[in-house]
DNA sequence: GCCCGTGCGAGATCATCGCTCTCTGTTCGC
DNA sequence: GCGAACAGAGAGCGATGATCTCGCACGGGC
């Protein structure tokens, strides 16, 4: 949810809302924007959701909205800014599913893995255009701005988190230093971005790094269509493979 | 590269050609048509290597043919069905490539998975949109048909046989019936319609299936830009997931 | 050897799309 | 209150996939 991500529109906020220093009164016509810019991405949400994300037309929206197709652009100067705020928004709520999913403290750290990759699967097939928006091929033309990096690291984090624990634990099978020296390099890189304290080996990083592309492989792979005729109702084969990845991480 | 896959335009194989039985001169015209055909799927493969899936237009390819944009539909009924022509070919080339590295009769096994996982990314990183189109988000209102299961199935045939080995070789760890019910019926269903001797256990179906969710797992990842700041140049990394991989399946 | 059916390309046409421009009415800040 | 900024309407441009009809040329059956 959290309709508030649309501030990308740009043109918005220019000189409307003057919300940053003082409180004045809202002026009528700023929440009339932010309604219905709210409203725009409510409606794209739909489409994309029924349609898919080549199928989502600025000149659809604008019908359902009763307005002309111009005056959409007033909102969104683009097709591809339209995209980015829902690619924003998707990260968002799938960060939000899988984060209240992690939520267990009483849990065992391989029941919150798990379930945590249960999440991402869940969300994935309950949203799948959405997953195919930020997850598979790059839509076309469309280059991902810088933009939605940040709230794409947000469900990594999450997994990075439970190998970090793991590691913590002393359950992560570090072994002595046999990984590549290019990736000890590019893993301390990480740390040092994350801000990660200096005690965290490289091998965690790696570690997650590969517990995540197996995860978006597998739900990926469900998702797609390339389980279809072997484990195609894919419930007990993903489980199968959250378990697998736990134990890759030490979470017997 | 085997440019006879058209025989889904339909009505190209209606009275034409009649070379099923007799092999009468084969008409100037359909050896037009031919050509043609063969020469719109080299314009098509080069548009979409260029543009990208949804860059693809029928009317582009036939400025480029000098025809008017009506005539192509002479050759393809649709734009899905040239799509459909293309999924075919590249997951041919794809099987061609990996195969051809796999084809190393004195490598060990381990060496030949590592060098078909590699192969599999090399393919993919030299021919990116044939990579989505095929193992990518499904693309918008496109239905795969059937026609394109089947060359799907090679690849992941070629990772299938590597596991099978491993577990002839008695390396695979197979563990003692604890495979979930469901699983080893599903795999027990695979087995049987590949036509596999009923010695081979469930847990071989499971674990290549496994190993091929996670191989596209990983080159989708590194493709489709998840990797962005952190293993970026994926290189190292990917051999070190493929190691991983090789493991798991006994190969040490 | 001719002839009618069929394949083939051209051209026009339709509906749709993203996007731009101009114009008029409304709202806001000073 | 007034000038400037905003909002929506409408027309329009260039492009897309797809369909239809029209002539022309080819080719198998008589």
């Amino acid at each position: 949810m959290s309709t508030e991500q649309p501030g990308s529109s740009g043109t918005g906020s220019r000189g409307i809302g003057s919300r940053g220093t003082g409180s004045k009164k809202p002026t009528a016509r700023a929440v009339a924007r932010e309604s219905l810019t709210a409203e725009i991405l409510v409606l794209a949400r739909r489409h994309l959701a029924e349609h898919g994300a080549d199928g989502l037309s600025l000149r659809a929206i604008s019908r359902d909205l009763g307005m002309v197709s111009s005056a959409i652009y007033r909102y969104f100067p683009s097709r591809d800014e339209l995209l980015t705020a829902l690619i924003v928004q998707s990260y968002g709520n799938l960060g939000d599913a899988v984060a209240s999913a992690a939520d267990q403290p009483e849990a065992s750290l391989r029941q919150r893995f798990i379930d945590i990759c249960a999440a991402v699967r869940a969300w994935a097939k309950g949203h799948p255009q959405e997953w195919a928006l930020i997850y598979g091929s790059p839509v076309p033309g469309y280059q991902a701005p810088q933009t939605t990096i940040e709230p794409a690291t947000r469900v990594i984090m999450l997994v990075f988190d439970v190998v970090v624990a793991a590691w913590s634990a002393g359950l992560l099978e570090v072994g002595d230093g046999e990984l590549d020296p290019v990736l000890v390099t590019q893993a301390g890189q990480v740390l040092e971005g994350l801000g990660v304290g200096d005690d965290v080996p490289p091998i965690v990083v790696a570690r997650a790094t590969e517990c995540w592309t197996h995860l978006l492989g597998v739900v990926s792979s469900e998702l797609f269509g390339q389980l279809a005729n072997t484990f195609d109702p894919a419930d007990r084969f993903t489980l199968w493979c959250w378990a697998n990845l736990a134990d890759r991480i030490g979470l017997r």
